[in-house]
Order: C-alpha cells, then structure tokens, then sequence
DNA sequence: ATGACTTTGTGCATTCGTTCACAAACGACG
DNA sequence: CGTCGTTTGTGAACGAATGCACAAAGTCAT
C-alpha cells in the first residue's frame, strides 16, 4: 500500500522539531543555551546499514513492554510542555507517568541517549524522539467501521484522534444512518469499505460492531489490505499473520477489577476459609 | 479440523454446576452436588500459610497474567456452552482463546484441578469455576460518573454489563443532562455520588468525564470508599495504596498499533533482515 | 581548573511469565 | 484385568521484564 516515503528521517538532526528549548519556560533554567548537547546524535548505530539486521530503526528493537509505554511518556511530556516545563529529570517525569524511574531510563535508552547527564531531558527534544519512535510523525488514516452508540462516540471523542491520527471514514451498513454527521465526518455505507480503504491509504481499523458482524468485518479490512486493527467487539478475531490486533474490552477489565475487589474484601475478612469447600 | 459438537457427554451428569452457572442469582451457595470426579479434590496445597504470605483463596495467589485471561476463557467457554458443547479439551479451549493450550493448561491449574485426564474439561462445570475464581458470583454494584458522548455510550451498551456486574447509577454534573433515561438508568447529579456509593453498596466506578476532571472524581470515589476504579480519561491517576485502578486509552492503544505498523513498513522497505521479528 | 553535586545509562541479580515435554491419570475396549 | 490411546497437570528450561546500585558524564561554584 503506502509507499515508505514517508519513513522517519534518521539522520534528522536534533534541532529539527523546533529549536529545543525555545523560550516557553520563564522558570529557571538551568543555563540551556540555544540548544543541548546531544554527545553522539542521531541513532545510536553510527554504522549506514552494513552488517545483516541493521535495517530497523532501532537497533535490537524496542521491547513491547517499552512500546505500551511510550504513550504514556508521551502524554506527560506534552503536559509539562503545556507548563512550560522545558526539562526534566527522570525522577518526574517517572512519577508524572507512575512508573520506577529506572524502568523509564531504562525504557528511554532503548530509543538511544537522549538525556543529559546531571541535568535531565529536554522536553522538547524527548516529545520528538518518542513521537518518532511510535510512528506519529506520519498521520495515520483511521476508518472506524460501526457507527452504533460506541462508533459514534469514538468518532466524537477528539482526544483520542489527537496528534498523528485521523479519521478518514466512519461507517456503517445501517442505511438509515449514513449521511449523519458525528463530529468532523459523515457516516458513510459500510460497502465502500474496500474502496475506501485503497483510495484513503488507510492502516488501521477501529471495529465498533457487535459481535455477531465482528469477524466478518476484520476479514473484509485485511482482505483491503488493513494490517493494524483495533477491536472493540468482545470476542477473539481471528486474523492471518502479519495482522495486528488489539482489543479494547470493557467487560475483561470490569472481570479484572471484580476478582481484585474480591481479593481484597476477602483479606479484610480475614482467613478465608477453602472456596472449593462450600459443598453442600 | 476436528469438530468440537461430536465429544460423547460424559455419563456423570453436571446438572449442578449447571443449575449454579444459570440460574444464578447473588446468593452463594451454589451447592455442587453431584460433581465430577476429582481424584485429588478441592486446593492442592490444604496447609495454611506455609510461607509468610498465603491468605488468599487460591493457594500461592492467582499470577497477575493469569487473570487477565481468565475472562477471555470464561467468554469461550459461554460461546461453547450455547452452541451446546459440555465437554472441551484444552487444545480446542486454547485454540477459541488465541492463547497455546500449555499456558491454558496452566492458567487453569492455578485455580484447582477441574480437569479429567483423558477427556478434558465440563464446560459447565469449568465456567462455575472460572466465575467463582474472578468474584462473579457476586453481583457487583458499578457507578458510571461522566454521562457525555462515551459514558451514555457505555451505559447503553449491554454486552460489557454482563453477568456479576450492574449499573446501579450515572451520574453528570451537568444539570441538563439529569433525568434523562440511558438505557435502563437515569442520569442522577454528580452531588449526590458519595451518598450513592454509601446506599448502594458500590464496589466499582468508571470515570467517564474528561481529564480535567478526572483526578477529582477520582478522589471523591476513593474517599467515597470506591476501591475498584475504571479509567477512560487519559491522565495518569493518582490513588491511595490499596486502591486498583485499571485503564482504557484508546490513543494508547492507536499509538502501539502504529509502532507496530510503522515497524513492518520499514521492514518491509529494507530487506526482511530479521525474521524473528515477525512473531508477535 | 578543581572538586562537589546531580543525573543518566547500564550491568547484574531477581522475579515473573512462557513453553516444552513427559509422567500420571483417565476412559474404552476386549 | 490389562492394554491402548488420549489428555491433563506440572517440573524444568528458557526468556522477558523489573529494580537495584553504581560508574560515567555532565553542571555549577569557586
């Protein structure tokens, strides 16, 4: 599908995302000049591309426990940058997303040495590195199939559509449905699906139908060429390899949350006594 | 290849644990009369705390990774039980559950030994137990706070309030919104959440407002006595030990599937240099 | 320049989770 | 009763993730 013109720079230079701590902060500032000192630039294999496997971005790849991270780093980036905020030690930027702050250098040096010893990072500087490593200096064209009350809200919900995201097509094979505008676009039928995943250059699916219609719709994304899909329907889709799902399920999470509530009340009470042995 | 609906029913009738897994109400007390055979029955370990640590009702505890799975087999299981399949063995279990039936195996060993050798699981039988170990017997009392675009949405939707759990509230600030019915509940004002937890006996909450307010419904819930707590606003939250907080971030979730997508792009590009990345 | 102080990046031990592979347990059948 | 084919339950090997603790690398003050 898409062509991988649009591949990540990597030979971007650190100045690129806008000059590094430009003038935001009024706080103290710890005597950043222009911009910061980065020892070794760029990616941390200095090599072009000469031995067998260093084709990938990053070299060994980036664990998967890192990956589901990332975003939430992210997240608190961009919050203290609204603050003015333009460096960070790993200490606060830890706490600001919950985690060990050796587990976030950890997770940060795996996108290479971005921070500055004794000082900290530069938000800035660390808002672009992320961004890149998860992709979002492209911007992904998302179809949400299902219009229904989630598809709806989902296609309302701005905050999720947020920086490196749209949605291309929102739809739905009710016709009375198709024409209604949710939020910035319109319903449209579910049977220009294919059409529009090929002319839209469209990469991942949000699935928002019932159960019942789920599977077949996954089939009909990857059929069209879709191989990143978000299912919010509960039951497991089964997709060919090389497709990548994930899933949003309400009532797993609720299941969870009960079996820990009742953990806990059972400690509180105390001994509790062997659950098989409530024979009759 | 081989056909789950043709496995001879077992001569030991299950009626029991079936009367217990359908007709369910709140009571406990689900007397499992005629059962299975189970050589070695009930908790494999019946010795009381051996190390420092072994109040919990399972013994050694339920691994975190476990649980998460449990609901997706106890779904498999209801899938099978209504297409009137009473026994399963583990491979085909696993195999309705996306996971390897090694893991499955041992998923399920954690909860007791439910299984028959030679012939698999009752399905039944086996969906009693799951609930029981996830606290489903109970009936869990949930408060929606937040009653925009996503918690209507949520209210509405039927499938993720399934057995054990009931919307026993939705609450918004916003007086406009108060009074009117979703789904099978009226939306109540925010002002009245403490005295709603306390009266209904309300286990759970799910935030459903925006980030600004998240942190602040958040507190009033645990202050409330709310320990159990889904998250849809995308903020980190900050909570009290003993309180569980459970997340669903739907940016989170697009932004891991663009890594993932932006990953198979580039190796697509350059030549397919590890193979071995491929396994997901 | 030098020393005091701060913070990163990472080697290492440990814990947690997955997968393999096989003995033990079961039903079936003669 | 014994043998055969099947499937569970689990010990053990492996791998991934976490967290500690510290040397290396930087800033700042003098």
């Amino acid at each position: 599908m898409s062509s991988v013109a649009e591949l990540p720079n990597p030979s971007d230079e650190p100045g690129s995302p806008g000059q590094a701590a430009a003038g935001t902060s009024a706080t103290v500032e710890v005597g950043v000049g222009g911009r910061l000192r980065h020892a070794s630039d760029g990616e941390p294999a200095p090599s072009d591309q000469l031995d067998g496997q260093a084709d990938r971005p990053y070299p060994g790849g980036i664990p998967d426990a890192t990956v589901a991270r990332l975003p939430i780093y992210l997240r608190a980036l961009y919050t203290l940058a609204d603050r003015g905020v333009s460096t960070v030690a790993s200490d606060e930027l830890a706490a600001a997303a919950g985690v060990n702050s050796a587990k976030l250098r950890k997770d940060l040096s795996h996108l290479g040495s971005y921070g500055i010893r004794g000082v900290g990072y530069d938000v800035e500087y660390l808002v672009y590195q992320v961004s890149r490593a998860l992709g979002l200096n492209q911007n992904w064209a998302v179809v949400i199939v299902g219009a229904g009350n989630l598809g709806r809200a989902l296609a309302r919900y701005g905050g999720f559509v947020t920086r490196g995201f749209r949605i291309a097509a929102l739809l739905d094979s009710d016709q009375s449905l198709v024409g209604r505008e949710v939020g910035t676009v319109a319903v449209r039928h579910a049977g220009e699906l294919e059409e529009i995943v090929a002319t839209s250059g469209i990469a991942i699916g949000v699935i928002a139908v019932p159960a019942g219609a789920a599977q077949a719709v996954c089939d009909r994304l990857v059929a069209a060429g879709v191989t990143s899909i978000l299912n919010f329907a509960p039951l497991v889709l089964t997709v060919p390899e090389g497709v990548d799902v994930r899933k949003v399920d309400l009532s797993i999470e609720l299941q969870i949350l009960a079996f820990h509530a009742q953990r806990r009340s059972a400690e509180r009470f105390g001994q509790v006594a062997d659950p098989a042995a409530a024979e009759a």
